[in-house]
DNA sequence: AAATTTGCCAACCGCAAGTAG
DNA sequence: CCTACTTGCGGTTGGCAAATT
């Protein structure tokens, strides 16, 4: 991809980035995270930050699997999407190797219309023509910790249970962090000192 | 062979939440 | 508390390549 063509102006550097560019970020933050912190060169417009840490999470993480998913990985997007909605990076949680951004092009690429193929609503998981189920569970994240539910069935808080899917899903730190013991800080990689691409789910005891 | 359309996906944008001073 | 700044996230855009006309 080349740059588009307002990039060039104006003293912006945005578009697509260099092989270049690239080795010079991977330099930079390999040598910031030797100095356990943050830039020392003073402060740099947002922009330009955000660019590096999204490229960072996004492409040049080390531990990125990158190429095709495999059709488990495809069944499991299926299902936590149903559970979560588009709350990417929760669902990225629960793939090693796969970023937020890489799970949201490939649902809206490839999942998506799938979907639709076989007469399901990606946005609700039922049959299209499936007007009102009685027998299901809705569960909604506007509230933070509430579970709006139409079933009458008690469960812990910590953990969902949505009967049609077989599927049940247990709040807990994620796949990668077991896998991947050895990381930089406290688990997750770091970026300027920050861990990225893992939630921390002990914050909110 | 050239023009046009389509699909893919990296990158950008803006908002909300968190944090430091 | 209040303000300014930073980070994380989800939605969207736009460029490139492949496919089609």
């Amino acid at each position: 991809m080349g740059r588009s063509p307002c990039c060039e102006k104006a003293h912006t550097n945005k578009g697509a980035w260099t092989k270049e560019e690239d080795d010079r970020l991977v330099a930079h933050i390999q040598a910031r995270a030797r100095d356990a912190g943050v830039p020392t060169e003073g402060r740099r417009p947002p922009p330009l930050r955000q660019s590096w840490r999204l490229r960072w999470i996004n492409y040049l993480r080390p531990d990125l699997k990158r190429g095709n998913f495999t059709q488990d990985e495809d069944d499991l997007i299926i299902k936590l999407h149903s559970l979560l909605g588009n709350k990417w990076s929760l669902i990225a949680g629960r793939l090693p190797g796969r970023t937020d951004n890489e799970i949201k092009n490939y649902w809206n690429t490839h999942i998506r219309r799938k979907l639709l193929s076989r007469g399901v609503d990606p946005a609700t998981h039922r049959p299209v023509t499936d007007r009102v189920s009685s027998n299901t569970t809705t569960i909604s994240f506007d509230k933070k910790g509430e579970e709006k539910s139409s079933s009458s069935e008690e469960s812990p808080s910590s953990w969902y249970r949505v009967p049609d899917l077989n599927l049940e899903l247990r709040i807990s730190p994620p796949v990668q962090s077991q896998l991947e013991p050895v990381k930089s800080e406290a688990g997750g990689h770091s970026f300027f000192g920050l861990r990225t691409g893992v939630l921390d789910y002990r914050k909110g005891e």
